[in-house]
DNA sequence: AAGTCTATCAAACGTTTGTTTGAAAGGAAC
DNA sequence: GTTCCTTTCAAACAAACGTTTGATAGACTT
């Protein structure tokens, strides 16, 4: 990879997250990358192309701060799941210091463009594939779409706290109750989906070791968890 | 309300909605709503200020297509939630003839700009409140931000039928597994999430008359349920 | 040392953008 | 019929956009 390249992928993140699109210009992500001007056009072709190729960078760096967990094969479905659901918030609904990785790739998955497919298959692909296997574990002998629906649920829960954050600041005013931790948060989610599903979430409350040793890695690689406000612009 | 306004706010919908503010221009809204060029700046100032106008339109009318459910006072919470769950779903997950009610309506919620915080006045803060009030009497002494993130769960579940649509359609392929109707949807996101709070779910199943008759009147209303396939571009 | 390929640069290109302008048209009031 | 106010219209405006151009400099090959 072209040292310019790279620069210009990671000025045009920001760019291409906050405003989109259409109101990123290459004049300002050149200018941001300390390039000439004509570089996007030569590296990339034209802005669309280079669009994609901003994604992929994205999904890629996401993929590398929150790496799936590798389960060692003695967890139970339980530990598992808690561990999925922090690593989940820990991608979409935590700010990290680049903030942009998850708000660009969460653009794309709303507003989904030709760089869809990709990102479907090298980032929402392999989470979707753990949590069926979790979820297949956890509710044996029920068909697929009952499993399908119970993993969309669990999903659902998840990005909520990124697509809805805005309006739950805005709703929440300035009472704290929208004021939560991510552990907290994964708690919650894990338990009422646990609960939901008619397994014992207390009995996977109990013994959440694997947990805390990955989470104390997450924290490590992050630094700062605490959520952001953001507001937009037209 | 003057009839060139409405006309442009008509055309304007589908066009922002589809592919954003940036994108949309105010030549291919006027010649959609048939009106000279210069209509938006003397009726509305500016692109901006008619675009916060094209937030509130797609409010009401969405609020009027899909109206909050009065209930009588003799519902149970379990058939108030299933109620509630039903209207969201058929608020922001269904396309209905116009589709770009929603679509606009999510593209603020996702990316707000200044027209969120009376989009949340109008629009959301109702539906928050109703379900804040079925929560409350579904789990009776538990802290409010426990009924909070309740309320979160439901609330995220409903959502992501909307924002996760493009993906999950990625994501199934041919697979007939994300083909489901929004009354299934609406039993198993209701049963789920009363199996979670820890209510009796079968309970609330035998005795859905009320659910049913809001249904069939939400059916009449809104003609077509079926979901449509979306694809933006750039 | 001459030739070749690649990357960068300032400048300019043609288009499209939101907005403004001044004239023209339509009523309502008197 | 004259005046006044609102609305519509074609035309033009300046600004910003993505992209292209031709020149320049450097590195590597022969």
């Amino acid at each position: 990879m072209d040292e310019t390249q790279s620069k210009l992928l990671d000025a045009a993140g920001p760019i291409f997250a906050e405003p989109g699109y259409r109101a990123a210009t290459v004049r300002e992500i050149c200018q941001q990358a300390g390039t000439n001007l004509a570089a996007i056009s030569y590296h990339f072709g034209d802005k669309e192309n280079f669009y994609v190729a901003a994604v992929q960078h994205a999904a890629r760096g996401c993929m590398d701060r929150v790496p799936l967990p590798d389960f060692s094969g003695n967890e139970t479905a339980e530990e598992r799941l808690h561990l999925f659901v922090l690593t989940m918030l820990n991608r979409v609904a935590v700010d990290h210091d680049p903030a942009w990785h998850a708000q660009l790739l969460m653009r794309e998955m709303v507003l989904p463009t030709r760089a869809c497919a990709e990102f479907v298959r090298d980032y929402v692909r392999p989470m979707h594939d753990m949590l069926m296997s979790i979820v297949s574990e956890l509710m044996p002998g029920e068909s697929e779409q009952r499993r399908w629906l119970t993993a969309a649920s669990i999903v659902g829960q998840c990005l909520h706290h990124r697509f809805g954050r805005a309006v739950m600041n805005e709703l929440a005013g300035d009472s704290l109750v929208a004021d939560i931790s991510v552990d907290a948060l994964a708690r919650h989610i894990t338990e009422f989906s646990l609960a939901a599903i008619g397994a014992s979430a207390s009995e996977a409350d109990g013994r959440l070791t694997a947990v805390k040793k990955t989470r104390r890695r997450i924290d490590a690689a992050s630094g700062e968890l605490k959520f952001q406000k953001q507001r937009g612009s037209l």
